[in-house]
RNA sequence: GUGGCCGUAGCUCAGCCCGGUUAGAGCGCCAGGUUGUGGUCCUGGAUGUCGGGGGUUCGAGUCCCCUCGGUCACCCCA
């Protein structure tokens, strides 16, 4: 009865450790895409992870984005405050509160969170990363955002991306159709399901998106959105359309593409990988938000912008059999069979050198530390024993069979970093290196 | 938030339907075969709050309830 067991914490649910190797080959494809972005002259902007409540807000009071799905809170000062659901509401703060020179191009990467039910592709703390570009109107910038977007896709491997693309025209075009839809659904209400019923109530345009079987057959029938563009909205998608086509991105219009957040004008776009079967098929989405920074007290000013889903995308790779990026590599592995003092030194001295050296603590039997000199992946296996101790060399011993690497062999201490350095590359300690 | 399925060693799983001696396998791990040499092979070894709690029973991994977690779908979205 008074002993007690010790609580094992686990996890929080849909948040969840990342953990080597997985956590390089996440690294990797933000450097990928990083790569991509510098490329085309947009820069990091890393915005705090925590704002005022108001922030999201703007996103849209009728997505359950915002309504069910947020970590708000009220702060020790009585504010209340949320864990960033999405980026993009951010960024624009930080727009407007900054008034950078235009037009301002950036990208970011990082965590956000939705307090949602878990599943395949979709946790409640998930990575995104994603570029924004304001203050320009022009449709060729929103050719450069998408097509910056489907290079990443391709530089990675990726290749079964379909882009999915609409236009849900101007402020006003989107309200009369918004509401020539509800007007539709209403006249078919009865036949439509349940949910969509009631989602029709607050957010007419989201029923485009249901699955339901018994929804689609009224979807089909329902308005659509290019009978109710403005010229000047028709004339911006066209073009946009037109210097895809220019420049070899392919697309699909998709006429009921409306997205869930309610800030999204004109053009709308949405990357969906064909080879996950799951639902969660979305490994990315964007568009126009000219409104938004108005919205959030600063100068109207033109927006455009995607998000990448990190999990999606490396669940898209995965189910490609693309993107596997291997580790550097260890080079040298340490083994000392005498006092340990050898391997101390040693591994500090090829460390210093660049040379990436690993050893094992607690000493060991000459085969167990073979074994774990094995198991590192090491190229070279640096062995210090009584014999090589009594005349100040070490038995070289290559692991992996490559041909380039010689046979095992004795090596003066003096010279065994001219020897390594033979084989192994310099590491500039201001540039780390990366997995590729 | 709603519903289906699942939860047994570090990992993948068998055992559960038809309760009954020390709960198994493969992989991995450790050690030895090889008193200085890994990856192959052989031999041996360690490891389980059977997700947690409660109940039924002489007895529960096995049956019942609750709960937590995972998973898939819906909702929604990346």
């Amino acid at each position: 009865m008074t002993e007690t067991r010790r609580e094992q914490f686990q996890a929080l649910r849909g948040m969840r450790d990342i953990l080597p190797p997985e956590s390089a080959r996440r690294r990797a494809l933000t450097a990928q895409f990083i790569a991509q972005c510098e490329s085309a002259d947009y820069h990091e902007v890393v915005p705090p992870l925590v704002e005022d409540l108001g922030v999201f807000l703007r996103v849209g009071e009728a997505t359950d984005v915002v309504t069910k799905e947020m970590y708000d809170f009220v702060d020790k000062d009585q504010t209340r405050i949320a864990l960033r659901p999405e980026m993009t509401a951010g960024v624009v703060r930080a727009f407007v509160q900054h008034r950078p020179l235009l037009p301002w191009k950036v990208f970011y990467a990082g965590t956000n969170f939705r307090h949602e039910r878990p599943q395949k592709g979709r946790y409640r703390m998930f990575d995104q990363f994603g570029i924004e570009a304001l203050g320009v109107d022009d449709a060729d910038l929103d050719v450069e955002v998408i097509a910056l977007a489907s290079r990443f896709f391709e530089s990675i491997g990726l290749r079964q991306v379909t882009l999915l693309i609409n236009s849900l025209g101007e402020h006003e075009d989107r309200e009369r159709y918004t509401e020539a839809v509800r007007q539709y659904l209403l006249s078919r209400r009865d036949d439509l399901s349940e949910a969509s019923q009631v989602t029709l109530e607050r957010n007419p345009l989201r029923v485009l998106d249901s699955k339901r079987a018994e929804d689609r057959q009224i979807i089909r029938d329902a308005p659509l959105v290019a009978d109710y563009l403005s010229a000047e909205s028709a004339a911006h998608y066209a073009r946009v359309l037109s210097g895809l086509d220019a420049i070899g991105v392919s697309y699909t219009e998709d006429p009921r593409l409306v997205r869930g957040l309610d800030y999204y004008r004109r053009t709308t776009f949405e990357f969906a990988a064909e080879a996950l079967d799951s639902a969660q098929n979305a490994i990315g989405g964007g568009g126009r938000y000219d409104g938004l920074a108005e919205a959030m007290g600063g100068p109207a000013t033109d927006g455009i912008g995607f998000a990448l889903g990190v999990d999606r995308i490396l669940l898209a790779c995965d189910a490609e059999g693309v993107f596997t990026p291997e580790s550097a590599g260890l080079e040298v592995f340490v083994i000392d069979t005498v006092s340990g003092e050898a391997a101390r030194d040693i591994t500090h001295q090829l460390r210093a050198a660049g040379i990436s050296a690993d050893r094992r603590f607690g000493g060991g039997s000459m085969k167990s530390q073979m074994k774990s000199a094995d198991r590192s992946g090491a190229r070279f296996a640096l062995i210090v024993g009584e014999d090589e101790l009594a005349v100040d060399e070490v038995t070289l011993r290559p692991m992996l069979g490559r041909p380039a690497d010689g046979e095992q062999r004795r090596v003066g201490r003096s010279d065994l970093l001219g020897e390594l350095n033979r084989y192994c590359g310099q590491i500039d300690p201001t540039n780390p290196r990366t997995i590729s």
